[in-house]
DNA sequence: GTCTATACGCGGATAGAC
DNA sequence: GTCTATCCGCGTATAGAC
């Protein structure tokens, strides 16, 4: 041990993680932008110069907050290739999907900063086209998944970004029908 | 007149296009949140003061540089239908589709704020669903137009706004074959 | 080591003198 | 119509108390 309180580091660990549940919800309910630090501190009931302390930056502290492994995407992949088009809409119009959902939205929103930029492309790769290019077979694999992946961000962002008011009262199962097709088209062609 | 001096009110309006013209290009450039009402003071050679007192506040001057009609996507709609997949694709990939990506990316990263959002949906409504809506037979046209501009939205966003290494370094030809494919799937099924 | 208090610089926005 | 001075909130940094 090179401390002699322990009650320091276990304070110090508390806080942090009050601090970084605190962040998760803020910036997946308000996004990047609209969740100020003084904000998460008061919600962590913290000093708002701890949340600088212990994570450095802002935009540190919300690359800490983005969790792409999070959303299991793992069972819908593992069903028939033939069908996959169809269960990934099924899947983000859904309950499953809310975390990835707002991962994905709030990493958009905040993409004009390097950084976020990165891991945006970082967490489609791992999340979406190296699980699907590994399935394909066919012309292009790794680009054709690359555009599946475009679709369902494209998805995502007329959904739960833009709110497209002729999307959201269309009935899931004509979303799942028409969407899922036109992904199915790249995935099986 | 209700003014005495002549030279006041055209020099108010010299002052505030070139406010405008400034922001223009810087918001098409750096987006909204990295263009910062001082540096299109700035760039348009007048006080930051003004750019407020002429727009009311920098979010209603964003708004009034987005103009999706700008674009001229009238005559991509007005070929065939049946390849209008392939040359929506063709259109934004190439130079002609500028000054709409770069419209579209703005809007979308700072949708968070409810007016932007509100402006993000209008256009799109104008530029695409309606457009596209009104040439589909068959089931739901409406919804198939919608997430036709979704699929679209969802290229632009991976090519020019996350900036995707694999489909940034596939060749446009093999984009336009796949995605345009995938979209005519949602435009003659 | 952890926290509190305080302050710096920058952002958008406003009031009032000219 | 224009400019100066100023305000408030933001992200961030630091000195010093515990």
């Amino acid at each position: 041990m090179t401390q002699g309180h322990t009650t320091s580091r276990a304070a110090g660990q508390a806080t942090r993680s009050a601090i970084l549940s605190a962040a998760t919800r803020l910036f997946a309910e308000h996004g990047f932008n609209q969740a100020s630090v003084r904000t998460i501190a008061a919600a962590a009931e913290v000093d708002p110069a701890l949340v600088i302390r212990h994570f450095g930056s802002k935009e540190s502290l919300f690359l800490q907050t983005i969790d792409p492994m999070g959303g299991e995407l793992g069972e819908v992949m593992a069903g028939p290739l033939e069908t996959l088009g169809r269960r990934l809409v099924e899947h983000f119009l859904g309950k499953a999907g809310t975390s990835l959902r707002q991962n994905f939205v709030a990493l958009i929103q905040a993409s004009d900063r390097p950084h976020v930029k990165d891991e945006l492309i970082r967490s489609t790769g791992l999340v979406f086209v190296q699980p699907i290019a590994s399935r394909l077979s066919g012309d292009r694999p790794e680009l054709r998944a690359a555009l599946v992946a475009a679709q369902v961000g494209g998805l995502l962002n007329s959904l739960f970004l833009a709110e497209d008011p002729v999307i959201a009262a269309a009935g899931d199962e004509d979303v799942i029908d028409l969407y899922g097709g036109a992904i199915q088209h790249l995935l099986t062609p």
